[in-house]
DNA sequence: GATGAATGACAAGGACGCTTTACATTTCGG
DNA sequence: CCGAAATGTAAAGCGTCCTTGTCATTCATC
């Protein structure tokens, strides 16, 4: 599942550790979600939207039919 | 994380099972999440937001400093 | 009282989300 | 260049999400 935390976040000025500190996770974490290497459970997506100042559907975008590769 | 699926499921007339076919997931779980078992991974909540018409904020209850035991 | 639909529950198992620890690479001001 | 900050990656470990399978309970209708 597609998002824009990385455009977002950069919207802000913050480092992806500094994210991590608001979100109360690892900034690995952070990193992953950026990267999209999987998508983030359902309260820590709560928290990523009311620390960007966003809905969730303004965050992640639900491409309906999409696959959504991890990466690789 | 507190919910409104079954009050929402009821309301479009469907039984468990119903609205697990339309959500593609099992029966135990539309019963687990109702139950408030546990919460759904993100792309199931926006297949839920999607099934019962409205934004995942309007469905799931974003209670800030609750801690959210799954029951027990 | 038997039957069937709807719901609740539990166990085992596989995949995913998030952690900590640790190290490599990129970027940038001096 | 040099050092520090920011970012990318990887592995081990644990808890969560969701599955299949199975059984119990409740309620309505026959």
């Amino acid at each position: 599942m597609r998002n824009r935390i990385r455009e977002m976040r950069t919207g802000h000025g913050w480092s992806q550790a500094e994210l991590a500190l608001r979100l109360e996770v690892s900034r690995q974490t952070v990193n992953a979600l950026e990267r999209g290497r999987y998508d983030p459970s359902l309260p820590l997506a709560f928290r990523i939207a009311r620390v960007l100042g966003a809905p969730i559907e303004a965050i992640f975008l639900d491409e309906e039919g999409e696959a959504g590769q991890p990466d690789s």
